[in-house]
DNA sequence: GTCTATATTATGATAGAC
DNA sequence: GTCTATCATAATATAGAC
């Protein structure tokens, strides 16, 4: 079944309008982006962003929604998956493959920082259809590792969540600052294995170390 | 000397606009804050904000200039002081001050988060001007901890400062995120302290661990 | 579906009175 | 020093042609 040669080659408007999207909210924030922009990355004016979406807010929305989606493809595979029966192995596989992640897909970090720091209706949105069901994933397996001695026992699973999270990836996050401060692209593949040794030797130890506390 | 009374008893009226604009920056971007809000949150109109600081980007630019003030007096101290001789246990107290510091200065995580995320002169403006002399004062402190066998030794010091930076500061920067999510308030005092005790013993390991890699 | 043109609002900056 | 206009621009959103 072939369908218009326009739409095969290019790929469909709607997602390049979206990806464009998803790309300058994360660089610059809802409030710093302008629609204009965005139309003029995909390549469309004006007129059709809003014929697509109707409004900047649900644009913002849909990029979002393009963000998770783009990241239950690695890391919720691996949560729901049962995975090594070791919790050690699990946690150590569950931090790389989210360094990975972060680092082809940094756009999915400066989104959620942004809005995650103010209250308001799309940090409330953000929080309600996205951040709070994965959380809810997350913590039981912290939950697991505090109780098998792989983390510290006597701390609630959120400080280990935001510690985990942030560790892995604010170099990604502030990948331009980087850049600048430290000389190095925290994009290039060595740099991203060397931040996933550091963070799983940081939580987990030594790869053959019994457990600790 | 007695100055006007009223300067002495409502703060000068430079130091309240300089502290809403940080306030502002910090919590809505430079891009998503007005000039008329932080007018109106300092308590004064539109064209005095004008009269003292001339443009909205010079006004930001003292706004961050004052967050590294407020974080010279915590922070560098610890550098610049020898404090104890063991490594082990500077780390240990430079992580301590830094989670009380950002837990008191949210806006502080908040505005570096928002500019090191992209490209452009304001990013340039902060990192030369600030980020990078910390910078440089941070890794040495570092790769003595690594040749004291404190951190591990094999890895770029550069992505020890932003595991650091990013575990420590990543609950207070999303704070508001946190309390929907957690249904706990990062500024609580228990909850800071928690997440000290928890950032320490991953980075040190219990209090009077020996030298581990 | 895609475009151009326009209405409406909000923002940063300025001018000038007090 | 502080205020009240006002200007010029830029942004979202809409209307309507093709």
């Amino acid at each position: 079944m072939v369908r218009a040669v326009k739409a095969e080659v290019e790929g469909d408007t709607r997602e390049r309008i979206l990806s464009a999207a998803l790309e300058t909210f994360a660089e610059k924030g809802f409030d710093g982006s302008t629609t204009r922009e965005i139309a003029s990355r995909a390549g469309v004016t004006l007129g059709l962003l809003q014929y697509y979406f109707g409004s900047k807010l649900k644009l913002w929305k849909a990029a979002v929604d393009l963000a998770f989606a783009e990241l239950a493809g690695g890391l919720e595979g691996l949560l729901a998956d049962p995975g090594p029966s070791d919790e050690r192995e699990r946690l150590r596989l569950l931090i790389r493959s989210h360094v990975y992640f972060v680092a082809q897909n940094p756009e999915f970090a400066r989104l959620m920082r942004d809005e995650g720091k103010r209250r308001g209706p799309r940090m409330r949105w953000l929080v309600d259809r996205h951040v709070k069901p994965l959380y809810e994933k997350l913590t039981p397996m912290i939950r697991c590792c505090q109780e098998g001695g792989v983390l510290l026992a006597n701390v609630a699973p959120v400080h280990f969540v935001y510690i985990l999270v942030g560790a892995v990836d604010a170099i990604f996050h502030q990948a331009e600052e980087c850049k600048r401060v430290a000389g190095i692209d925290p994009a290039d593949p060595a740099v991203v294995e060397a931040h996933a040794l550091a963070v799983e030797h940081l939580f987990l130890g030594p790869a053959n170390e019994e457990s600790s506390p």
